[in-house]
DNA sequence: TTTAGCACTCGATAAGCATGAGTGCTAACA
DNA sequence: TGTTAGCACTCATGCTTATCGAGTGCTAAA
């Protein structure tokens, strides 16, 4: 275990190094207002925190680094709270105030101040609302050959899709089957569609099965297969980064977030509290020089979607953890008031 | 006007900048199989056309480089026709074969074709129909106070919008006031919907209008403003090019991308046909060291939308004007046969 | 009109050198 | 025994200088 003072200098470079991205020396931690100890003392426990693998030293007559082992430690035991500005917060508080409804939007925004606040990159996933239940169909036709299908949920979203409609039917027909449809499906869960569709329905409509195969299948497919939705804002304040001045160095990063059915692994939904994954951490290659932290919000008390910030491993842990609750609870305060009527 | 053997040289040292992104020199121009030449001749001609404000001369001991001006006569005078290889064409036909029904899709899959058969960043907009027409309005109640509206235009649009209801409103007066809008605003062009909208419904629906009042708005809102659709592919490839190496030339570039509404300016919907803009013709500072070329495609003669391309100025302009021109003929056949049903 | 020849320019690369931030170690001190 | 002053050592950085060579412009000959 690390003695208080190895705690405190730990605490002082990690600070320090955030701040300035260049290596430490001793010097510059003993000069520090809460340090009251000479470079020499200062250079001896440096030398023990390298060796015990917090630090690392990038060349013999330089400063030293955090390692990922160093910004583990400093993340798990020394982070201090931090205080938002009130502008900060003023803009938090706006959020939240702002009366979106479509969560669709709610998401971006929520992504477009997260980076703002940060300066890092933000990424925002969700609100995935597994209970989805079915709350109503509808088939527009358009002219003979094509229609609009649109499927609404209770909770609001509206799915649609262009189908070719089977050969000969009619505007009867078609709203006689939607009649079907929203009579027999109302308020079932969307996961459940499938298993439901088939029994329910096409015993009904024996003869018409296979005319109305395409549409079937459009519910079927469309419907249970939930369509994750990322956000992501702020995808070049890396480029600000003084580590990053290298376009190879960027490069990678920026390509990977450029795929947004990669973004998922990225901020890879696992923990569903706070989780702080520090450079070599992360699984992906591009981003090891990269942290990311990430929480989630909740809707009545269960998880549904995600906000993340991708920095540099040097990154402000203090200020992004503190932003991230905060908005991760105003998220999930008001989704929860917004859906519980 | 530039003599035959200048057009020539011209041309030749365009075509290599576009290759080797180093300034070229004259020996390098003689020793080319196409010029009978010597290095001292050509260095005669490049002396005149620096004159004339075709060439470009980085210091004096370097070679040249064409001016924005040289692009232009290139452009406009000596780009020899492209010829797409065979796996170039499959893919374009590919993507013209394709069955994927909503534009929105259509749209997407276009940009990251593009993007991928030329190694540029890729800007597609659209298909924006202005006659879009009103297929049919929805309101889908979820509980007490909300609802959907949802909006299908007659090219199968959907567009939709979570509400508030008036207080006290039944399902009945829902379901009349739907069926009235219905019967009333069917086949209206949307850019009509606003003033219809006020003089004939609020006329016959006098005592209610107070209450409907937001459920007009939504429709006069966000239905009468057309959503501009930009997808963006590719806007990595940038980093790819010599010239960008620098973390400080893209960074601007970049960060303009990643603004959305403000891809709009960039490939700014202007001509209808073919357009080249050079470097210094770009209106945006960010894009001053870039080219763009866009093309608009249409349907039914009229044009919709708009693909485009982003590059360096030293872009190979032969192969994406040839790239460009295939894909607009044939997403523009594409949607004419697919709407003239 | 073309081209061979040659002096000249100037960026790029490398080598040499001074600087200074930072270290590790030792010995003296409290 | 823990702390610190002192000092030799390391090494990235920046500066100067020298060399190299790709490329030019000009002149004179073919």
């Amino acid at each position: 275990m690390l003695s208080d003072r190895q705690q405190m200098i730990l605490n002082a470079i990690v600070d320090n190094y955030i701040h300035s991205a260049e290596p430490v020396g001793s010097r510059t931690i003993s000069k520090r207002d809460d340090i009251g100890f000479s470079s020499a003392t200062i250079r001896n426990e440096m030398s023990d925190l390298e060796e015990l693998g917090y630090l690392e030293q990038p060349h013999t007559s330089a400063g030293r680094v955090p390692s990922t082992k160093g910004y583990r430690f400093y993340v798990d035991n020394l982070i201090q709270p931090h205080l938002l500005e009130e502008a900060e917060l003023g803009k938090l508080k706006q959020l939240f105030a702002e009366r979106i409804l479509h969560s669709e939007q709610v998401v971006e925004y929520t992504a477009q101040i997260l980076s703002q606040l940060t300066n890092y990159t933000a990424i925002v996933l969700g609100p995935e609302i597994f209970e989805h239940r079915l709350k109503h169909i509808q088939i527009v036709p358009l002219n003979e050959t094509q229609a609009v299908a649109i499927v609404v949920t209770h909770t609001g979203r509206v799915e649609n899709k262009l189908i070719d409609l089977p050969e000969g039917i009619g505007a009867g027909e078609i709203e006689r089957l939607v009649n079907l449809l929203n009579g027999k499906l109302t308020d079932v869960p969307l996961w459940q569609l499938r298993q439901r569709l088939y029994q329910e329905i096409s015993g009904e409509m024996q003869r018409h099965t296979e005319q109305y195969e395409e549409i079937l299948q459009f519910l079927n497919n469309s419907l249970t297969q939930e369509e994750e939705r990322v956000y992501l804002r702020g995808a070049t304040k890396i480029l600000n980064q003084p580590e990053f001045r290298d376009v190879d160095k960027v490069k990678d990063i920026l390509e990977l977030l450029e795929q947004h059915d990669q973004l998922l692994n990225v901020i890879g939904m696992q923990g569903d509290g706070l989780t702080v994954r520090i450079g070599q951490e992360n699984q992906l290659d591009a981003i090891k020089q990269c942290s990311i932290i990430t929480t989630s919000y909740s809707l009545g008390g269960k998880p549904v979607g995600m906000v993340g910030i991708l920095g540099p491993t040097r990154m402000e842990y203090g200020k992004v953890i503190t932003v991230l609750n905060h908005l991760a609870e105003g998220l999930s305060r008001m989704l929860t008031s917004q859906f519980e009527k």
